[in-house]
DNA sequence: CAGTAACCTGCAAACGGTTGTAAACAATAC
DNA sequence: GTATTGTTTACAACCGTTTGCAGGTTACTG
C-alpha cells in the first residue's frame, strides 16, 4: 500500500538499515549515499510510519492532552496553543474531554498510556493519589494542580487576587465578597488564601459565598446571597460565573457597576463579550499550554525522574464592571 | 516495561497466538482457556498495545480532526462531540488547529496520515483539488463543504437562512443586508443564494456587503457600511460578525435592536452572553461533530469506496437582537 | 471402528521500522 | 608491507500483535 522504507531501499539499491539511518541518524551515513536516499525517498513520496518507529524506540512522539471540559471558555485557547507548540516539536496531541467523570479519565488514561509519551491535566478531577499511581508509569505534566512527584504549571491566581482585592480598595470598596469556586479547587484555595490576606491588609471585610458551580448558572445562583451579604463588589471564581452573577443581578434590580463591582476570572472571550465588559484576572491560558508541553517533553526526556514547577503570573484587566463604591468619588 | 501479551502467554502457560486471539476474536478460544487467559490478563493489567496492533491490522483506532482555530466558539462544541463520540467507538482522537494556514494543514494530514484510520475537516482552506488527491490516501469526511468523492456533512444553513429572513419580514423590514463571510466559503455562498430566494418571495430588497472576515473585527468594520446601506435589518455570517458590528453600530449611535435588528449564525455562547442576547441560526455542531465520525467511521469500514452525504437541519432562535422595523407595529 | 468434520491451539511469518554487531574497505602510521 | 584505526554499509534480531496454516483432539456419522 504506502511506500515503506524496504521499497526506498530497493529503488535505491541499499539496505533497509542504510534508508532508516539516513532518516534517524544522517550523520552515520556518507554524504552520497544519504543524497541518494534522501532523493529516491522524495521522488517515491516516502513518510516514516511513526507508529511502527515507536514499536522500536519506545517513543510515540504522541502527547495526550485531558480537560474536563472542552466546551468551557477557558480551555480552547490552551488547547489550541499547546497543540501548536507540540506541533514544533514534531509531537501530535490527542485530545480528549472527561465531562467531569473522574471514572472516565482514570480509563481514558490507561488507553491512551501506551500511545503518547506522556498526558497533560488541565484541572484533572481524580484524586491525588490516584494521578501519583498513574505517575509512576507515564510522565505527567498538571496544570493548576500540585501532585507529589509531578511537573507542574500553576498560573498565580493568588496575586491577581491581590491585585483585585487592591483595585476595589481602591475604588472605595469597603466590603467585598469572594465567590469560591467548587469543592476541592485549587484555585480557589489560592484565591480565598491570598484574597483573605489581602483583604487583611487593605482593612476590608470580606466574605466568602460558596462552593459555587463553575458555570453561568452558578452565578445565577449565588446572586441574592451576594444581595443579602451585603458587601458593594465580588471577586466571582470565574467569568461564567461572573456573567451569571450580573445577570442574576439585574433580574433582582441589582446594576452592576452601579450598584456592585464584579471581577470575573480567565479573561475568555465570553468577559470580553459580555455587557457590561468584564474587570477580570487575566489567566495566561495560551503560555499555560505552551510552558505544560514544555515540561512534558523534559519530563519525557528525562523519563520522568524530575519534576519541574513553572508559575505563570496572572494580571488585572480593568474594564467596566468594576466603578467606584455606591456613596464615593472613586480613585 | 509494560506487560505484553507475551507475560501473559508465559503466565498462563498458553501460546502468544491464544492470547491475542482472546482478545480479538474469543469465539475461537475455549470457554476454560479464555477465562484463565482473561484471569491472568486482569491480574497481570495487561492492555492490549494499539500501535502495534495497528502495525499488522492496518487499522490505528485514531481519527484526525482538523479545524482552522480551535479558539473560534464555533469549533469546541463540535470537537466535544466528535470526540465524545469516537471514544464510544473505542477511537482516539488527534485534534490539530492550522491557523487558518493551507500550507500547514497539507503537511499536517501527511504527518498524520500513518496514524490514523481518517479525517474530519471542518471547513478546510485548502482547494478542493488538493483535498481530492489527499482523499485518494485516506478517507476524509468534509464539514460545511462539498468534494467529489469524500462523504459530507453539511448543515442546512440555507433554512435557517430563510427562516430570518421571513422573521425580519414578519417584524415589518422591507430592506436587510447580508454580511457575507470569507470569500470561497461555502455557507456564505449557501446564505446568499437562500436569502436572495426568500427576499424575493417576501418582496424584500436584499443588499449583500462583504466578503468581510469571520470575526468580531470583521463586524466593527462593517458597521459604516451597513449604516450607509439604508436597511433596517443584518444577518451577519456568524455571531462574532454580529456582535462586532453592534458594537461598531454602537459607535456610530445606532441602537440594536431599535434602530436596527441583527441576525447572528452559530448560537455560540458569544451570542447568548451579548448584550442584546442575539438572534440567530442555530448551527447543530455536536451533531455535526458526531455525523462526521459516524460518516468517517463508515467510510473506514468500507475503505472509502463511497461517500455519504448528511444535511442537518438548523433553526432560528429569537431573543433580542431583532425587534420591529423602525416606523412599524412589529408583528 | 474407520472416516470425517469441528474445534482448539501452536507455529511462524509478517507489519515497518531501529539498532547492536560484524564485515568490508580505505586511509594512516610505523 | 603490515598493523591499526576509522568509516561506511550489510546482516539479523527485535519491538508487540495478528493471522494463515497445519497438527492434534474430540465427537459424530454411518
Amino acid at each position: 500500500m504506502a511506500v515503506t522504507i524496504r521499497d526506498v531501499a530497493r529503488a535505491t539499491g541499499v539496505h533497509v538499515s542504510t534508508v532508516s539511518r539516513t532518516f534517524s541518524a544522517p550523520n552515520l551515513v556518507s554524504t552520497p549515499t544519504r543524497e541518494r536516499v534522501m532523493a529516491v525517498a522524495a521522488e517515491l513520496g516516502y513518510r516514516p510510519n511513526r507508529a511502527a518507529r515507536a514499536l522500536t524506540t519506545g517513543r510515540t512522539h504522541n502527547l495526550g492532552l485531558i480537560v474536563s471540559d472542552i466546551a468551557n471558555p477557558f480551555f480552547p485557547p490552551l488547547i489550541k496553543a499547546a497543540q501548536a507548540y507540540a506541533r514544533e516539536r514534531e509531537y501530535h496531541v490527542f485530545v480528549a474531554d472527561t465531562d467531569e467523570d473522574p471514572q472516565a479519565e482514570e480509563e481514558l488514561i490507561r488507553t491512551l498510556a501506551k500511545q503518547v509519551d506522556g498526558v497533560v491535566l488541565v484541572a484533572p478531577r481524580l484524586t491525588n493519589q490516584a494521578i501519583e499511581r498513574l505517575g509512576l508509569e507515564l510522565p505527567f505534566v498538571v496544570v493548576n494542580r500540585r501532585v507529589k512527584g509531578l511537573s507542574a504549571v500553576l498560573m498565580d491566581i493568588g496575586h491577581g487576587t491581590e491585585l483585585a482585592v487592591e483595585h476595589l480598595a481602591g475604588l472605595g470598596h469597603r466590603g467585598i465578597a469572594l465567590l469560591a469556586g467548587p469543592r476541592g479547587s485549587w484555585s480557589s484555595e489560592q484565591m480565598k488564601s491570598a484574597a483573605t490576606e489581602a483583604a487583611r491588609r487593605a482593612d476590608l471585610r470580606l466574605t466568602v459565598i460558596g462552593p459555587n458551580a463553575p458555570t453561568e448558572r452558578g452565578g445565577i445562583a449565588a446572586a441574592a446571597a451576594v444581595r443579602d451579604s451585603g458587601v458593594t463588589a465580588v471577586i466571582a471564581y470565574n467569568d461564567l460565573v461572573a456573567i451569571g452573577l450580573i445577570e442574576g443581578l439585574g433580574e433582582l434590580g441589582t446594576e452592576v457597576p452601579g450598584d456592585l463591582s464584579v471581577v470575573g476570572v480567565d479573561d475568555t472571550v465570553a468577559g470580553r463579550l459580555n455587557r457590561p465588559k468584564l474587570t477580570t484576572i487575566l489567566m495566561p491560558t495560551p503560555a499555560a499550554g505552551r510552558t505544560a508541553v514544555d515540561l512534558l517533553l523534559q519530563a519525557v526526556d528525562e523519563d520522568g525522574r524530575t519534576a519541574a514547577q513553572a508559575t505563570l503570573a496572572t494580571d488585572l484587566v480593568v474594564r467596566e464592571s468594576t466603578a467606584a463604591a455606591p456613596g464615593t468619588t472613586g480613585a
